[in-house]
DNA sequence: ATCGATGTCCAAAACGTTTTGGAAAGAGCC
DNA sequence: GGCTCTTTCCAAAACGTTTTGGACATCGAT
């Protein structure tokens, strides 16, 4: 009982070979124009031939070469996502978050993911092997800095990319961004509008655009609030882990005055719930909390429920809009701006009042 | 003022056009045959002429087409990373702690990543996708299940891919994996030998391989010291995040005899610590916490050193082992399998006394 | 009958590489 | 001078598609 193997479906040939255009045209005698044709649906091939070709495309197993596809259109149909191989940004579960909507997205729209990462000094090197060797048709770039020279030499090649973010630019370029700024103007207007004369607000890193545009703001907001500058002790965690949330807030801790926490991420928030805790008050009566909600999905809030003033925004939607934006940049031309939308859940403030707020949707 | 654009670096021709190896041969006046292998290293090309070719080539920019070398050399130095976009799974950090390895791997040995998710039902056509349509070399499969379809298919294929685990058919493909028997095993046994005669055990999803092995190890070094099997209790934590670990360790602590927290995870066992304290007890001391540690980055152990027992081993290592293991496949055509080596770390047991203890390094 | 549309089909070129199977020139040897 | 061996180069084929620019009927209208 020798021979070929049985398998589900045939695709190869005699000789191991796999099912290419040409096999499917002698086996059909037609040429392989019409094949091409007929599979990629142009309207002049006739309605049963067509049918005939998908049958026995089907039937073979036949699927395209991607590669001789991509070196023909000088398409690929496939998107670069360069990681830093900085610990700290790399292990960030925001960054998990983020992807679970670039793939999801990249999938229904029938695009390829490339991930690399690269240490930052040899970062461009990547980008440049990307553009010029007709790998990926766009790019996707993640936690931009002041200046990032990421975007310069995107927008000099003149390829498309999307930025997770906004700078001067950002006019330019395709980008997806959530509102930072308004968001955090407007967490430290209700903190103070709630009675808070001193807070924390323990931010990400300030190297990121992200970062340095909520001190912006929490400070705006100070200042218009006609408030001095001393009323906000703003510490910066090197990275949005929990970590960062807890020692941070335990410096914070040693300033009796202060009586709200405002946390850029409510991973940070969390570990700062447990230190708050820790040092004998109760989160949500003793201390206002506020934190931005980026809505990971391993993250369980629900015992804070109420407790906790959070302004939620899906950095998966982030993700999904990202691709969406490289996509419609490659087939259309058109460059455009995404705001992710926030919503405001209000919690409860000093001795467990509710807090008073205008602001529920931005 | 008009003309050209500045650029750092030419890499257009007139009119736009990327460089290619023909215009390189046309300004050299040589073939393109000879620029070919001059630039790939071959020794029939003069040691002058080669040098003029690499320093030809690095003055215009040239970049050699991917797609045009992907389908002559039927080899795309790509790996595909196809992960089920079920939201328990792919949100999980441990996966990101793989992912650095994987892709630190890939960029030292020149592939490319290609990530992609999809829901579980259709997985199987983008693996055959993938398998015929050349866009890969090889693929990376995580989180394996007995039976696994995935491991099916790619065997009957007859394609390079690389397992993180092993099953009944191990012995036939590549994998990478750690002593998950000989790990929970050890652990076990060391929970008994200290002198507790019921303890919980806090396990993974055991619809994987990896936590049915666990729990198969725990039972039998239960059965091996000759206990009755109501020694451990088994809870199973559908994911292995934070919050199954702090519900299932509440539900463990209702039954007072038990005495000692054996975790799958350690994202699990810092949740689960915190249930142990909130209910009054002191890890440690009044109860003996051991764990797997897979040093996630982000999860800061520090604060519990000494009062854990844990058994260390790196995903991140094991990332970077599956990706040279599939380009070995590829490139050599020999089939291995990696153990990735864990390491002990003793803590305190009841009353704060060390834990004994044989077992230091597997 | 002729002409222009219309509906199907196809041969050949092109995409940018690598590889095969030599060719040409010189060196060394008898 | 003829022979082989080396060194250095190259023309042409091949990889598997898509696209261009027709060809060839058939059909209606003139």
């Amino acid at each position: 009982m020798s021979g070929p193997l049985p398998r589900g479906k045939k695709r190869l040939m005699s000789g191991g070979r796999k099912v290419t255009i040409k096999d499917l045209a002698a086996e059909m005698e037609l040429s392989i124009t019409t094949i091409s044709r007929a599979l990629n649906g142009y309207t002049d091939v006739g309605e049963e031939t067509r049918k005939k070709v998908v049958a026995a495309a089907r039937k073979m197993g036949y699927t395209p070469n991607r590669n001789a596809q991509r070196l023909v259109t000088q398409r690929s149909h496939s998107i670069a996502w360069v990681q830093s191989d900085d610990e700290s940004k790399f292990t960030d579960p925001h960054f998990v978050e983020v992807m679970a909507g670039v793939l999801r997205e990249a999938q229904q729209s029938h695009y390829d993911i490339v991930l690399s990462s690269e240490i930052s000094e040899r970062q461009m090197t990547t980008y440049e092997r990307y553009v010029h060797d007709g790998s990926v048709d766009g790019f996707i770039v993640d936690l931009p800095r002041p200046n990032d020279p990421r975007i310069t030499f995107l927008l000099d090649a003149g390829v498309p990319f999307v930025v997770h973010g906004r700078e001067e630019r950002s006019d330019r370029y395709g980008w997806v961004d959530v509102d930072n700024y308004g968001n955090f103007y407007a967490l430290a207007k209700l903190v103070i509008e709630n009675g808070h004369r001193k807070f924390a607000f323990i931010n990400g890193d300030e190297r990121f655009l992200y970062a340095s545009t909520r001190r912006r703001a929490v400070e705006d907001a100070v200042a218009d609030m006609g408030l001095p500058p001393e009323t906000v002790l703003t510490l910066e965690g090197t990275h949005p882990m929990g970590e960062a949330g807890f020692q941070l807030t335990e410096l914070a801790l040693a300033d009796r005055d202060i009586t709200a926490f405002l946390y850029s991420s409510a991973l940070m928030a969390v570990e700062g719930i447990s230190a708050i805790t820790r040092a004998g008050r109760k989160p949500g009566t003793d201390a206002l909390i506020a934190s931005m909600n980026d809505e990971l999905r391993y993250l369980n809030l629900a015992p804070l429920e109420g407790n906790i003033t959070l302004v939620r925004s899906s950095l998966r939607a982030a993700g999904q809009a990202m691709v969406a934006e490289v996509i419609r940049q490659c087939e259309r031309g058109t460059v455009s701006g995404t705001l992710i939308p926030s919503l405001f859940d209000l919690g409860t403030g000093v001795s467990g009042e509710s807090i008073k707020g205008d602001v529920l949707f931005v």
